[in-house]
DNA sequence: ATGCATGAGTA
DNA sequence: ACTCATGCATA
């Protein structure tokens, strides 16, 4: 009932920041990008009207696989797993088992930080927080080594982050025109005195000092045309991971001892995140955010380990889990069906299909944010 | 490495 | 209700 909640996973403190630095580059491919991927006003008519028929046809095609696969393997609903969280009772058709409800508990995985904080003054363990532990990048060892976040609260949830590049992209989102403003754009990009000035005109003040604040404190080179280029960020995805891996620490350690570096509005990040990274499996927008702020560690971490090595520090950890709601290859194939024809269905349609595929509408609404958001990473950009 | 999920900020 | 950045859990 009160559940004080285990764990929100974000804080979200500050805002947004507001680089809208469009390099021509990267504006004609985010213009081109957009200009395929989602639906033109003719399709989106077309659709409107023959949305029945259409929606019919995958409906037929996601029957037909659903009555395959139960035929051959598909006994039970793919709803087993039902996450805690209060993920809404959702009214959802389905006749709502019973979400086993269990509960919260408070992530204490984190080790002291009052002690270690303390004498973290050597930057070497500070950066290189619980390196040589998990073997993240082998399989998975998540953050549950130890997260030393800035935080001195028992939440390891403190993206200092946040939503860096929202703004940014959002207004490119928006821009039909395909080309937006170059000019601005391209001197915010330039000067952080203008990437606030173009912020606040925005309405992202806060964002903006946020992005000056990280650029100036960390001593981060300002945002260039070359921080844009996916080409170098590419490039950079790649060193990063290789002479992450030289001084030997897994992507955990890296998300982790971010917060150690106490940059202005940058927390920790999660395994995921760094992994994603190096993997360019981010949106555009997120790699640039994250590439300045991953480029100082780097360079601290490596100043660092050449100065002096640390003895290693015991952290523990370990609290609940929560379960992940895993759908079906079947379902999986008709949910792909129903995109394929609507990306982007009401919410009636979402509903529709939840039932017929026998999960929770709100699993499938996350599954189709989820498919729209994968559509949109760099990885398969298809710009360049 | 990735699937499913949360949440802030927006529209 | 959506987008975006991110994360936990898991393959």
């Amino acid at each position: 009932m009160m559940s004080m909640n285990s764990k929100q996973p974000h804080f979200a403190m500050h805002p947004t920041l507001p680089e809208h630095k469009y390099p021509s580059l990267h504006s004609s491919s985010e213009a081109i990008r957009r200009a395929c991927l989602p639906t033109p006003p003719l399709q989106s008519n077309l659709f409107a009207s023959l949305d029945e028929t259409l929606l019919a046809r995958a409906e037929a095609l996601a029957a037909v696989d659903i009555a395959v696969s139960q035929g051959k393997s598909h006994p039970f609903k793919p709803d087993a797993t039902y996450h805690t969280m209060n993920s809404v009772p959702c009214t959802s058709t389905s006749t709502v088992p019973l979400a086993h409800h269990h509960h919260h508990h408070h992530h204490h995985q984190a080790l002291e930080p009052g002690d270690l904080l303390d004498h973290i003054s050597s930057p070497s363990l500070a950066l290189m927080a619980g390196a040589g532990g998990a073997g993240a990048a082998g399989g998975g060892g998540g953050p549950g080594g130890g997260l030393l976040g800035g935080s001195a609260h028992p939440h390891p949830h403190m993206h200092g982050l946040g939503h860096l590049s929202h703004p940014a992209a959002a207004a490119a989102m928006n821009m039909p025109s395909g080309l937006p403003h170059p000019g601005l754009v391209a001197a915010a990009a330039h000067h952080g005195a203008a990437a606030a000035a173009a912020a606040a005109a925005a309405g992202q003040v806060a964002a903006a000092s946020a992005a000056a604040a990280v650029v100036g404190a960390a001593g981060l080179a300002s945002i260039c045309d070359s921080d844009t280029d996916p080409r170098e960020l590419e490039a950079f995805a790649e060193r990063f991971k290789q002479r992450r891996i030289k001084l030997g620490v897994t992507q955990a350690d890296v998300g982790s001892a971010l917060a150690n570096l106490k940059i202005p509005g940058v927390g920790s990040l999660s395994q995921s995140t760094i992994c994603r990274f190096e993997s360019l499996t981010l949106s555009h927008n997120n790699m640039i955010a994250l590439k300045p702020i991953l480029q100082a560690w780097l360079e601290e971490a490596e100043g660092a380990q050449r100065e002096k090595m640390n003895k290693p520090e015991l952290f523990n950890g370990g609290e609940k889990k929560r379960k992940r709601t895993s759908i079906a290859a079947p379902e999986k194939r008709s949910l792909e069906a129903y995109f394929a024809v609507q990306p982007r269905p009401s919410s009636e349609k979402i509903a529709a299909i939840a039932e017929k595929l026998d999960l929770k509408k709100n699993v499938v609404r996350v599954w189709f944010c989820n498919q729209r958001q994968k559509q949109k990473r760099m990885k398969f950009s298809a710009t360049y």
